[in-house]
RNA sequence: GUGAGCGUAGCUCAGCCGGUAGAGCAUCGGUCUGUGGAACCGAGGGUCGUGGGUUCAAAUCCCAUCGCUCACCCCA
């Protein structure tokens, strides 16, 4: 048992340890491959990005970017060489301000603006004992300058404690604002074509663990990113989903699809509904109460059932939506089904992230208690340019929770039975060494998962072992084998044994694999 | 941040009203020095999450604390 010396993962990250690990990969593969047929590539990106990207894209009022980054300073400028006399010291303050190598940020230019009015006010008092005291009490007048001859080396100690010399950095909290500035960044506009790009990896969000929720998560997402807005993109993106989902052996997911228009016809209902909402207010719990001011939409999507009634009184955005956007979600509509793909129309669903526009959408899988969304994703078509790229570019992503993807299969109980060890080989006797390490060589590059017994063991025991390591087959390599220069293939399942030379045997077990498609 | 449930061997758990730890599985060895899955025998492994209190005596009762899990919040 762990006492409180034993290290242990960190709160809501965890270890995923074969043969779980096999499936996660499966279902990474399955996702590239698929992903990949629809012509999407992929995209690497760090895993922490300024504090700023995130607060600019996320927004910066959202619970993940107001309290679930884990946001750090990078160690990075030195203000050693700024040691020496006050005035100097602040000229390189500004200066270091003024080309980014401090960074200006609001305790910065706080802390630079307080140390300016304490030089100043210090300068001043000194100015003023020397006009009044006119020389004539010099003791004054030297030991104030010597009570400032003291205090600058302090002050100085002080900004190096007080100034954030670092950039202020944060792991990603999802990946989508990683990717839109990979694209200003690269200057992908100029590519020919929508871009489509995907990426994996871990994501990071400090929340309470449960079912499905982890603070190291993984996600696997893409976006298409380009001038084009048009439906046909969105519905592509939805039909490649459940493709996925379908080779995963999801039968029972869910998609959601709504529309929560643009930034004017958006901005408008947000208003009407808060009107509406505040009329109501003493029928909502406090959470909803809150959001009223905070974020009215998402009052649309709370469970709690004795709001409900209040909740399906409610304006829809579907009711309000401008000309544009009308016509997108119904074009959106008439390309599902060309797809033949089944939706379901939920007016209440909302994203939580502030870039999404127009289009979004959730999947909805069974197994997971109540966190049951495998994936989420939506049209965003300002925040190219929010975050500074070339205007009139539109987006248009998503992003499934690989964990909550996983258990999901497994509770499905569809999960493939991925191949693990083919063959073990074990050996008897000196001779048998080199002959077994040569095989177990020529197998492995054949591209066989194949364990060589790195002792001798009896071949009783050696086939119990093979039999608990789930191998399909044992190669048994002893004096006999050596004399005649055949070897003992077993195969574990129905105790088939032949006796077989080096080229039958890469001959037979290159065919076995074949047949059996592992 | 809020609420609830649970912490005894690597895993799953037993241990009623207090008398200072047990089973099954797993691991390793043997029966079995060239043929696995079984059976039988044996071994290793726990300061009962941690700290304090009550008591002659605490895994058991009380308090605190930490951890895990689930739900709310929020989101993938």
């Amino acid at each position: 048992m762990p006492s409180h010396r034993q290290f242990r993962a960190i709160k809501g990250t965890r270890d995923i340890l074969p043969p779980d690990s096999a499936l996660w990969n499966w279902f990474e593969q399955t996702a590239r491959e698929t992903l990949e047929s629809y012509n999407f590539r992929e995209i690497r990106l760090p895993i922490f990005e300024d504090t700023e990207l995130f607060a600019r894209s996320i927004g910066a009022e959202t619970d993940v970017v107001g309290k679930q980054m884990y946001t750090f300073e990078d160690r990075e400028a030195s203000i050693d060489r700024f040691t020496g006399d006050l005035s100097s010291f602040l000229e390189a303050l500004e200066a270091g301000i003024k080309k980014g190598v401090i960074p200006a940020v609001p305790s910065n230019l706080a802390f630079l603006r307080a140390f300016e009015d304490d030089v100043v006010s210090q300068f001043e008092s000194l100015t003023q004992i020397a006009r009044r005291s006119d020389l004539q009490k010099p003791h004054e007048l030297e030991g104030k300058l010597r009570s400032l001859e003291e205090a600058i080396p302090r002050s100085l100690l002080a900004a190096r404690q007080q100034l954030r010399l670092g950039a202020e950095l944060s792991l990603r909290p999802e990946a989508t604002a990683s990717v839109a500035r990979a694209y200003i960044e690269h200057g992908m506009q100029t590519l020919p074509g929508n871009q489509k790009l995907y990426y994996l990896g871990p994501m990071f969000r400090r929340e309470r663990p449960q079912k499905g929720r982890y603070r190291q998560f993984y996600q696997i997402g893409a976006e298409v990113l380009g001038q084009s807005d048009a439906p046909a993109i969105d519905a592509e993106v939805l039909e490649m989903l459940l493709v996925l989902f379908n080779k995963a052996g999801l039968g029972d997911t869910k998609l959601y699809i709504n529309s929560i228009g643009c930034k004017d016809c958006r901005s408008q209902y947000v208003e009407l509904l808060r009107e509406e909402l505040r009329k109501k207010k003493d029928k909502l719990g406090p959470d909803s109460q809150r959001r009223i001011e905070t974020n009215p939409l998402r009052v649309l999507d709370s469970k709690l059932p004795e709001e409900q009634p209040v909740i399906e009184k409610l304006p829809r955005i579907s009711d309000h939506l401008c000309g544009a956007c009308r016509q997108h979600f119904s074009e959106l509509e008439d390309e599902l089904r060309l797809r033949e793909i089944c939706y379901e129309k939920n007016w209440r669903l909302v994203r939580g992230l502030d870039y999404y526009t127009r289009t979004t959408f959730e999947v909805a899988a069974t197994g997971l208690g109540s966190q049951n969304a495998v994936c989420g994703g939506g049209r965003y078509d300002g925040l190219v340019e929010l975050l500074g790229g070339p205007p009139g570019v539109k987006g248009m992503g998503f992003a499934i929770g690989t964990d909550r993807t996983i258990l999901s299969i497994e509770h499905s109980g569809r999960a493939p039975h991925l191949p693990g060890l083919s063959v073990l080989v074990a050996r008897m006797g000196a001779a048998a060494y080199p002959l077994a390490v040569n095989i177990a060589k020529k197998l492995r590059a054949r591209g066989l998962a194949v364990e060589l017994l790195p002792q001798e063991m009896k071949f009783g025991k050696a086939l119990g072992l093979a039999d608990k390591l789930g191998a399909r087959y044992a190669l048994l390599i002893g004096e006999d084998e050596v004399a005649s220069g055949r070897f003992t293939l077993k195969r574990l399942a129905d105790a088939d044994q032949r006796k077989l030379s080096e080229n039958e045997l890469l001959e037979y077990l290159e065919s076995e694999r074949r047949g059996s498609g592992a």
